[in-house]
DNA sequence: TCTGGCACTCTGGAGGAGCGAGTGCCAGTC
DNA sequence: GACTGGCACTCGCTCCTCCAGAGTGCCAGA
């Protein structure tokens, strides 16, 4: 087990280097820091920490900087989350306020994210698997063709054309609608599949095609739309990750193309809590020197989806954490009220 | 005017240096083209060409590099469009036919032109401003709480919800719905507001506050609607712009991000065949190191939209303009099926 | 009008020196 | 035993110089 003191130069040295970006040496960090001790012990501390893994040097006759492992000490251990200051919990709350609609809610949380903490903002789309179904609607476009409009208590609203196998009569339309209605209002997508199995039967035979063909429909929207989607914003901040990064910029804009690397990323987040994977504890190899911090969020205590940052693992993982929390809340915030 | 010889060791200028990215001297191109002149003599048509501004050296004693104008030149008098093999065509066809609906179409399209340019792809919407109304729908999801559906003939839908003044009668709705869409289905967005106009007064006075709620917010989703969308793919290849890109990139990335930006860029272009905007030529400052290459695409005759590229000054014109074109007509095909 | 020749310019890379930050180790002190 | 000051050593960085090579402009001659 390391030293109190030795702990409290390891947060020294990453302070240091993610204001700085450069090694830090034994004699700088006397010098800003109240150690109270001599820059000779502190080497003898950094070699310690060295041998167990938590800082590197460059190259000989460099500084430290710290390794993986010890950001993943200093975000365990060492550092706390920072939270917002007033002047920013207002600046949120000013930006979220004027939201219309979903997609504006997930696009100016991207937004925000993105500026408060200067690094890549992704946000995940609420996900409909723990939604339940505000309303179904069934329209008729043509004699023989039929759109399905499914509105979730998210707000989302997703349509499908149907093409009937036959005729269908506005009686039995209004029937199936309200029957459809009655059954399915209020519940939970998972639960959809067999509350309506039985609705076939129910009706005339020469009907049963396309009663059957539309509740198919309804049950591939509602797997399909459980496929999660998301927003990223703040792409130009990547250019902050690092002054050599020409060499890992690329790979990380391919990564943050692939919106399933992403998600993936961020279902691999824990459900409740803050999670930070930290470099190579990204399953995904572009972004092996970066840093992902994520949390749920959602309107009640559920989290109904994540969101989360993308930055340099040489990041101010306090104060990220701290604008990832509360841009979390806020958006819960505001789709609870709606 | 400059003479048939000077435009050829123009083009054969462009095409070394965008083939090499470096600055292209007189033996060179003596070696790799067959002028039929010594470098002597290409060396006293390139100080020509310099006096005129379309090509410059970066630095005494260095080879040249076109000009914005140059560029400019070049593609307007020297370079054809290169249609792309009969392979490229097929492959296309593949991509895109597997497309399921408009945003699946626009995500396809995107991910095509980046590939197949190796640059930064920008697909616009189809415009709703051209569009017409194929069904409204109304729905009561509460008393005083309705929703707005609206189908348009692109296969877009737009969803509002309404708070109404007071209760609304499920027979009111209906008669509303249906005079609603006698009026409207089929016709061009900017003609609705003079057809519901009238609406409101032939209702009992009870029903017209939640008339009149109901037909402004179906004018404001159009208005709002026709706002234009887009979407870009091959952020990554922002890393290919060139070598220098450090400086260059971020303000790229920037400009993507502002899909205004990107909107207006679009909507400079040219209605119909293709505009290439170089370097300077586009308003933007943080594209003025870029070229963009856009063209008009639609279902019919009209372009409901455009689409195109964003890529380095240095690109390969013809071959960028032969892709974009091809996938414009691809996807005009494919509107225009569905 | 084109060509070959020639002197000149300038970049980019190689090689080398010196600086400075930083280290590891060791002997001495509290 | 823990901490400190001192000291020799390492090594990357910057600056310099030098050189080769590519490219130019100009001129006289075909």
């Amino acid at each position: 087990m390391l030293s109190e003191r030795r702990l409290e130069v390891l947060r020294a040295i990453v302070q240091d280097y993610v204001g700085t970006e450069e090694p830090v040496g034994s004699k700088a960090l006397t010098e800003r820091h109240n150690l109270g001790v001599s820059p000779a012990t502190v080497r003898n501390d950094m070699a310690v920490l060295e041998d167990e893994g938590f800082i590197a040097q460059p190259h000989t006759s460099a500084g430290r900087i710290p390794t993986d492992k010890g950001y993943r000490l200093f975000v365990d251990k060492l550092a706390g989350v920072k939270p917002l200051s007033l002047p920013e919990r207002r600046a949120i709350q000013n930006f979220m306020d004027g939201a219309v609609d979903l997609d504006d809610v997930v696009g100016r949380t991207v937004r925000l994210l993105a500026q408060l903490t200067r690094q890549v903002a992704v946000v995940q789309y609420p996900s409909l698997t723990r939604s339940t179904v505000r309303h179904v609607e069934l329209l008729a476009l043509a004699p023989a063709r039929l759109m399905l409009v499914l509105i979730t208590d998210t707000g989302r609203v997703e349509q499908r054309m149907i093409d009937c196998p036959g005729p269908f009569g506005e009686t039995s339309l209004a029937d199936l609608r309200a029957r459809l209605n009655s059954r399915v209002v209020g519940r939970r997508f998972t639960d959809v599949p067999q509350l309506v199995q039985d609705l076939p039967e129910s009706f005339e035979v020469e009907d049963r095609g396309t009663v059957t063909t539309v509740l198919a429909t309804l049950l591939e929207t509602l797997v399909e739309e459980t496929e999660e989607r998301l927003m990223i914003g703040g792409t130009a901040n990547i250019t902050r990750f690092g002054h050599d990064f020409p060499l890992t910029i690329r790979p990380v804009l391919e990564a943050l193309e692939e919106h399933v690397v992403l998600l993936k990323l961020l279902g691999e987040a824990k459900d409740s809590g803050m999670t930070v994977r930290i470099g190579h504890e990204n399953a995904h190899e572009g972004l092996n020197s970066t840093s992902v911090v994520a949390v749920g969020y959602g309107s009640g205590d559920e989290a109904v989806a994540k969101l989360g940052v993308v930055g340099p693992t040489r990041m101010d993982y306090p104060g990220t954490m701290g604008a990832v929390r509360a841009v979390a809340r806020y958006v819960g915030q505001i789709l609870a009220e709606s």
